[in-house]
RNA sequence: GGCCCUAUCGUCUAGCCUGGCCCAGGACACCGCCCUCUCAAGGCGGAGACACGGGUUCAAAUCCCGUUAGGGCUACCA
């Protein structure tokens, strides 16, 4: 099994540290690194579910292999990049667990490597400056969408510049076919027929994306570009500008959208959008990294699996090619199953705010005692923090107790006499004897000598002993409550309810 | 309109490339039983799919063609 971190890394770190930012882009910081793949969001709103699976194969996949994963913003659209939006997504994706190499890119400071990118591809009759005005643009899309072809501009063969007139730079789309190798959708061939003489730079002179991906993929030594299949044909442009510029081109993996639960794309009508709000629906990581993952990619049977069996095994070919759905049920009880897995403290941080939530406030000493003993017994009860701090909520409430819904019902007339002999049972154990098991046979005894069955004793006390709250088995729900505090309710239940 | 992608239980998927081991396997959800002091968990069992139509073949979920249905792209967005 691969290291998850090769140690020199962290020796080209602190070079990074030293070293001016446009260097980074160089592709030359990583030289030990035969493979490098990216996540390379743009920066407009929060860190969406299907990009942070998009992220997670690319991780996975470097990982696997001994690589880098890098991350970088595409912000060359300035009007709708923001600085809370970079925030938003370190945020998501630092908190899913997903840690990039290197310092993070931004595209817009590589724009002058764009530029001569579209200078060069001029020089070479690859590109070509385009005096079109926005009329005449329209008035040619609007003929070649009826004809049924991709855009053509006049300017593609030459012609006498008109002066200081404004242009763009076009990429001027070669004859020919073109096919890619897709390590998830397989062959995919376009007639070059099909491809629009995209444009390369603004006529104010800032670079569009396309042409900054294939030049920032290419210094930062992207090996493997793995992304949405919103951008499958983009492949294809993208591969005649890596031939025009005579570089090498990366392999594609273009993984299939996510589909809300009705099948339908994802949009805002599902709600849960963004990767913050499945940790307020009480997802953990460490869950949520391994329904992502498994959510149109499988290896045999594995469903429940960590970061280093996937690390072990991922490869980009066991993806799936139709898209998939979200399925909130089986992402709760693969949540349910880490939760279990969970190391015990880091469970209590991710659960704390939703203890508290729960609690209408931060919880006193004997709350935090009690929820920490009762914490192991619970857990295998919640598939989300939401249901822990449900299950949990009988332990950390504080007295009196309301009494609600059936567990009300269950105090008849006659419970009254139990619950005063278990009373004076309970009152008669000694401190350092109240343990699960021996509660426990002090019950059946009792229930023994009375020649009664359990749930004449069982309904009453769990009533006033949780409320009616959800809770373990009764003998252990003594137990955590602690015999000041289990007592303490019993005599509550007794003085408020007969 | 043009180009491209996809299609196995309700959902996620295995199998498809290299036809026969598949009257299709696993998981979630669902139903039943067991356990039982509540609710869970756990154990056991059940129902449930090759989108449709043509081919090719002794044999097709698997190969080919078409149809249908979803989806993507078609910006001086990314």
């Amino acid at each position: 099994m691969r290291r998850i971190y090769p140690v020199n890394l962290f020796f080209l770190r602190a070079l990074y540290d030293k070293l001016p930012h446009l260097e980074l882009l160089t592709g030359q910081i990583m030289p030990n690194f035969k493979i490098v793949t990216r996540f390379a969001p743009s920066p407009t709103g929060f860190l969406h579910i299907g990009g942070a699976r998009t992220a997670l194969f690319s991780y996975y996949f470097a990982r696997r292999h001994g690589g880098a994963f890098r991350l970088r913003v595409e912000d060359t659209d300035k009007k709708r990049s923001t600085a809370e939006a970079t925030q938003a997504i370190l945020d998501g994706m630092d908190w899913l667990g997903i840690q990039h190499d290197g310092d993070v890119v931004y595209q817009s400071q590589n724009a002058d490597h764009h530029r001569a990118a579209a200078q060069a591809m001029i020089e070479s009759g690859h590109a070509y400056k385009c005096y079109l005005t926005p009329e005449e643009i329209a008035a040619e899309r609007q003929k070649s969408h009826d004809e049924g072809r991709a855009f053509r501009s006049s300017w593609r063969d030459g012609g006498i510049s008109p002066k200081d007139a404004p242009f763009v730079v076009r990429f001027k789309v070669p004859e020919g076919q073109t096919i890619i190798h897709d390590e998830v959708m397989g062959e995919v061939k376009w007639s070059n027929k099909d491809f629009d003489d995209l444009i390369l730079l603004r006529a104010d002179g800032s670079p569009v994306y396309m042409l900054a991906v294939v030049v920032d993929d290419h210094d930062m030594g992207v090996t493997h570009v793995i992304r949405g299949d919103d951008h499958l044909i983009n492949a294809g442009r993208q591969k005649l500008i890596y031939q025009a510029l005579g570089w090498d081109i990366p392999v594609f993996a273009h993984v299939p959208l996510i589909f809300g639960p009705d099948g339908k794309k994802l949009s805002k009508r599902h709600g849960a959008l963004s990767i913050d709000a499945y940790a307020d629906m009480g997802y953990i990581p460490a869950g949520l990294r391994n329904y992502l993952t498994r959510l149109g990619w499988s290896h045999g049977d594995m469903e429940i699996f960590g970061d280093s069996e996937v690390t072990s095994i991922f490869e980009l070919g066991d993806i799936n090619k139709a898209p998939a759905r979200l399925d909130f049920d089986k992402m709760a009880f693969i949540n349910g199953e880490h939760m279990v897995r969970s190391a015990y403290h880091t469970l209590l941080s991710y659960a704390q705010r939703f203890f508290e939530n729960k609690n209408n406030g931060p919880m006193n000493c004997a709350q935090m005692d009690r929820l920490i003993a009762a914490l192991p017994h619970i857990t295998s009860r919640a598939n989300t923090l939401i249901e822990l701090a449900d299950q949990a909520f009988f332990v950390t409430r504080e007295r009196p107790i309301e009494i609600t819904g059936k567990a009300k019902k269950s105090l008849k007339p006659d419970a009254e006499v139990r619950l005063r002999d278990l009373h004076f049972i309970l009152s008669g154990v000694k401190q350092d004897a109240w343990l699960d098991q021996n509660i426990l046979e002090h019950l059946q005894a009792y229930i023994t000598k009375e020649d009664i069955g359990f749930g004449k004793i069982g309904a009453p006390l769990r009533a006033c002993l949780t409320g009616g709250a959800p809770s373990p088995d009764l003998s252990l729900v003594l137990e955590l409550l602690g015999q000041e505090e289990a007592l303490g309710r019993i005599e509550d239940c007794l003085n408020t309810y007969f």
